[in-house]
DNA sequence: CAAGCGTGGTT
DNA sequence: TAACCAAGCTT
């Protein structure tokens, strides 16, 4: 196809699906997920890749597979231990709604993953593009697998101009890849999309010298693939004071709590904390009061013993940390004193873990004082 | 539809 | 360095 064929006419199809699949089958990068087509792998690699790094999600698949190898180990593992495997990658509810969704494959399906559009966007976590990702790469069906990279390559590729932000968007894009996909090789040509923005098709600065359907890009032709695509920012995130403790008994034993089953961070444990608003009593008076109130005992807040911040996509914790005392908890199966050494068992935000590292810290300086 | 939901890497 | 980004889903 030459330039003034694109710059009238739609892409030759054929051609361009052949210059992006010979690509593909030459430059996709080796990962653990692409080793074989079980449904079940794709479907726990697909879940870990949403919103986090190729890089990232390596070792957590490897550990995860080694641990849970079949739907059926997963659905009859404890969540305890689910969300200790998925503990630092973020995002916690994809582990609860993963497993969840298993339950319900190993109890319905006899174990099989939906190998249909219907069934598999009724499980729970599993959305347009997981639905998509693992009917075309598992199953070869011509579903199109539509993430944040395929929008990206197909607005320039196709000069599509629409916000990427908005959720309305996804379904412009879903038609252009019904358009354009390969029913050769649907899984091929759904991951070369994904393949292409990873690697040459980038959000900044892409490499289009080295792009393998340069020449049926919009964009490119035009010199406006930096214009695009079009997405709008979000809204700051809002910042709030929080004031935690790390509470030891005599013995030692620290106190964590397991937080609510809902909302942020939804299961993991943590330290006693509460959100401070400004008052007339500093920060280290609202948390005593509280914490006494609210485990019906005398708690003790010493010295602050750290400080720090922690950023989320829609908030920002600015936590000041205090260690202190407490005796005689009634401990219930979200309430526990724990020994120093049984901390790293359950699964913690990496806050809380920042914060267990301070106060590890701290109590080696005190040490080394005496 | 917009907001809520994590973390670590990159620019 | 603050902002942006990375194979999204749920409510």
């Amino acid at each position: 196809m030459n330039n003034s064929q694109l710059k009238d006419n739609p892409i030759d199809i054929y051609a361009f699906q052949q210059d992006l699949l010979s690509w593909f089958e030459k430059e996709q990068r080796d990962l653990p997920w692409r080793k074989d087509k079980d449904p079940y792998k794709v479907w726990v690699s697909e879940i870990m890749l949403q919103q986090t790094r190729v890089d990232t999600v390596i070792p957590y698949f490897l550990r995860f597979m080694e641990a849970f190898p079949t739907v059926k180990d997963l659905a009859e593992a404890e969540e305890e231990k689910v969300l200790k495997l998925w503990e630092g990658l973020g995002y916690y509810s994809r582990a609860r709604n993963l497993q969840s969704a298993v339950r319900e494959v190993h109890e319905q399906y006899d174990g099989v993953v939906p190998n249909n559009i219907k069934d598999i966007s009724a499980l729970k976590g599993v959305g347009p593009y997981t639905a998509g990702a693992i009917l075309s790469i598992a199953y070869g069906e011509p579903e199109p697998a539509v993430d944040g990279n395929v929008m990206r390559v197909l607005s320039r590729i196709l000069m599509i101009e629409n916000d990427i932000a908005k959720a309305s968007s996804r379904k412009i894009f879903e038609a252009a890849v019904r358009e354009l996909i390969s029913h050769d090789n649907p899984s091929y040509f759904n991951q070369a999309l994904m393949e292409l923005g990873a690697l040459i098709c980038t959000p900044t600065s892409p490499s289009c010298l080295l792009c393998p359907v340069r020449d049926h890009c919009h964009a490119f032709y035009e010199g406006k693939q930096a214009e695009l695509p079009v997405k709008t920012k979000k809204a700051k995130n809002k910042h709030v004071q929080i004031a935690s403790a790390i509470l030891a008994n005599s013995k030692g034993e620290l106190l964590i709590r397991k937080r609510s089953n809902k909302g942020l961070l939804a299961n993991l444990w943590e330290f006693p904390n509460e959100e401070i608003h400004l008052q007339i009593e500093s920060d280290k008076q609202q948390l005593q009061n509280q914490l006494s109130k609210s485990y019906d005992t005398h708690v003790k807040i010493n010295q602050r013993i750290g400080q720090l911040d922690h950023v989320f996509t829609h908030l920002t914790w600015h936590i000041n940390l205090y260690e202190g005392e407490i005796h005689s908890v009634t401990e219930t199966d979200n309430v526990k004193l724990v020994p120093l050494e049984d901390i790293k068992k359950y699964p913690f935000p990496v806050s809380h873990q920042k914060m267990f590292m301070q106060y590890m810290q701290h109590k080696g300086k005190v040490l080394a004082d005496e």
